[in-house]
DNA sequence: GCCGTTTTCGGCCCGACTGTTTTCAGTCG
């Protein structure tokens, strides 16, 4: 029984508590407690058999007795009391922008609504509008919040995708029977969201095909719900796995660079490649590549003697898109594409100064440091740094810096653009600061462009985070004008982070290339609320190489004292 | 339900924003 399992069964209580209109001190209780047990350096179920639970601040004898009870049987009655009074799928509508646990209550109480599917309904039947506290615009939101959901619903972040991927490959490595073993795709490419996995096999020497595709096969042998073959043949097998489809290649060792290059894709980009070589003469598949009027055959090593032979330097899978990558190719001009080691420094995350941060300054900056960064700019959300305590936060930061030297966490902030475009944290407060990141949280239809550009005229704002606001598995961003945005930051020397959050990767690849293009200082930055989250930084560099940035253009492969110089 | 303590109850984070209201409740972060 692992620290998150019994949190989330607390959390659970917490929401059910909620919705059933529990005294809302006894819900944040479970709430908090839920959030003191994941975020514990102790093991709960070591605490529990000690019979030492309440040590944990925030446990005290009734949870911890639900804790117990939950070690020991797998569920509580606590929990099972609240759910017999709810049908199960009261809590999916929750997932819905604006609705949370009174608006659910209302729904099933008043209209007897209970599923995701009923909720549409009846919004399209305008039924919504006789309730009390519900209006035309809530309705319209809760529709706009249904079909964002749906039209998603069956796609997997970039970090869901990479980890599941990597799972089943290592197991088809450790069973013996590949000898090679690739993600290819859309996932190679460093997309944000993804339909399907896929990935090209090489059987073991002396293999046979039938031993190679059971082993495949006997991935989808998971148990999750949903799960399992979908189909399988001699050179492909789709499984369901976790929730996620995966599409395995196998083939013959000399069909492997043809293979991975074509199902890396992307479609434009063979296409292009293709049409080109034709031209040359040259026909390319995923077989090999064939001159066409002797009909010699020519195989190759590796994708890079592929590339070569077309006359292209090797192009990178982030690049693949047919947007210039082949003409730069030819013409050797592709960028140097930034790299994960290539980074020095943190320039955006949080601590427990934020509520929602789970970690000290500490064990961040300890953190970073075991990652090879040299520095840290602490940003934790204005909103928690008021009436003094922002000059607490650089006590500690002091004395927190004279423990980990030679590493050093600089004083930041996550300020707050509010709806009429002023900052929520004064100039004063600002000029103390080495680094000011100022960000949209919300009011994201109310003239967002205006609001950032005004930030960005603030001369103490040093980067405009997460552009857009966007969140991938709930909410389309804002609609700003990038263009704008991006001159003006260009000019003002303002920096457009790359924020790597799976659910952000915000700004998007395209306009994080037109910010490369126009000179823009770009930090790939991970908004970690916890020390785990210092590694989405991995998901950021990949939109950054899509982004074809290179390491002189993302802002923090510099120490500290270098970018300090450049923002002076 | 937890915490703290001036030891047995009173207080529990809070500001911004939205949408619904016409002074406020719910949601979000």
């Amino acid at each position: 029984m692992t620290n998150k399992e019994i949190a989330s069964h607390l959390r659970e209580i917490a929401v059910y508590k909620e919705i059933s209109g529990d005294n809302p001190f006894k819900v944040r209780a479970f709430d908090q407690a839920a959030r003191a047990v994941e975020s514990s350096a102790d093991d709960g179920a070591v605490l529990a058999a000690e019979g030492a639970l309440t040590r944990i601040k925030g446990v005290g004898r009734g949870i911890e007795e639900v804790i117990l009870e939950f070690i020991g049987s797998g569920r509580s009655r606590e929990l099972d009391a609240l759910k017999s009074a709810y049908p199960p799928t009261l809590t999916d509508l929750l997932a819905i922008p604006g609705v949370g646990p009174k608006k659910v209550k209302v729904l099933w109480e008043k209209l007897g609504i209970s599923t995701l599917g009923e909720l549409e309904y009846a919004c399209r039947e305008n039924r919504l509008l006789a309730l009390e506290g519900f209006g035309r615009k809530t309705q319209d939101n809760i529709l706009k919040g249904l079909a964002f959901r749906k039209r998603y619903s069956e796609m997997h972040l970039y970090s869901e995708a990479l980890a599941g991927a990597r799972e089943a490959i290592g197991i088809l490595e450790r069973s013996g029977r590949f000898q090679l073993a690739s993600i290819a795709g859309s996932l190679r490419r460093g997309k944000t969201y993804f339909k399907d996995v896929d990935v090209v096999l090489v059987p073991a020497r002396g293999a046979r095909v039938g031993d190679a595709t059971a082993a495949v096969a006997a991935l989808a042998d998971r148990g999750e719900e949903g799960d399992g073959l979908i189909g399988a043949g001699d050179t492909k097998v789709s499984v369901r796995r976790g929730g996620l489809q995966m599409d395995f290649r196998i083939v013959p060792p000399e069909s492997y660079p043809f293979s991975l290059q074509h199902f890396t894709g992307s479609k434009e980009h063979n296409v292009a490649m293709r049409e080109e070589a034709q031209r040359r003469g040259l026909s390319v598949s995923e077989y090999g590549v064939t001159v066409v009027e002797t009909g010699e055959v020519h195989t190759f090593r590796g994708e890079q003697e592929l590339y070569a032979f077309l006359g292209y330097a090797f192009i990178p899978p982030e690049l693949r898109e047919d947007a210039g990558e082949l003409e730069a190719a030819r013409a050797e001009g592709l960028p140097a594409l930034v790299e994960l080691r290539d980074l020095r420094g943190e320039m955006h995350c949080h601590s427990t100064w934020s509520a929602d941060g789970k970690a000290t300054i500490e064990e961040m900056a300890v953190a970073a440091a075991a990652r090879g960064y040299s520095f840290l700019c602490l940003t934790d959300h204005s909103h928690y740094l008021r009436e003094g305590r922002l000059q607490a936060q650089w006590q500690e930061i002091e004395d927190v810096n004279a423990r980990v030297t030679p590493f050093r966490v600089l004083r930041g902030i996550e300020a707050n653009i509010r709806a009429n475009g002023e900052l929520d944290v004064a100039d004063e407060d600002l000029s103390q600061l080495d680094w000011v990141v100022a960000s949209l949280h919300t009011s994201f239809d109310r003239t967002p462009t205006e609001r950032i550009l005004a930030a960005i005229e603030n001369p103490h704002v040093d980067c405009i985070g997460h552009l857009t606001g966007r969140r991938l598995s709930r909410r389309s961003g804002a609609e700003v004008d990038v263009e704008r945005i991006v001159a003006r930051a260009a000019e003002t020397g303002t920096a457009l982070e790359i924020n790597a959050q799976p659910d952000r990767l915000d700004m998007r690849d395209v306009h994080a290339r037109l910010a490369g293009e126009a000179g823009v200082r770009i930090p790939v930055t991970t908004d970690a609320h916890s020390v785990a989250a210092l590694g989405y930084a991995e998901f950021g560099i990949g939109q950054a190489r899509r982004a074809w940035l290179t390491r002189e253009q993302v802002l923090n492969t510099r120490a500290w004292p270098k970018i300090a110089r450049m923002l002076a």
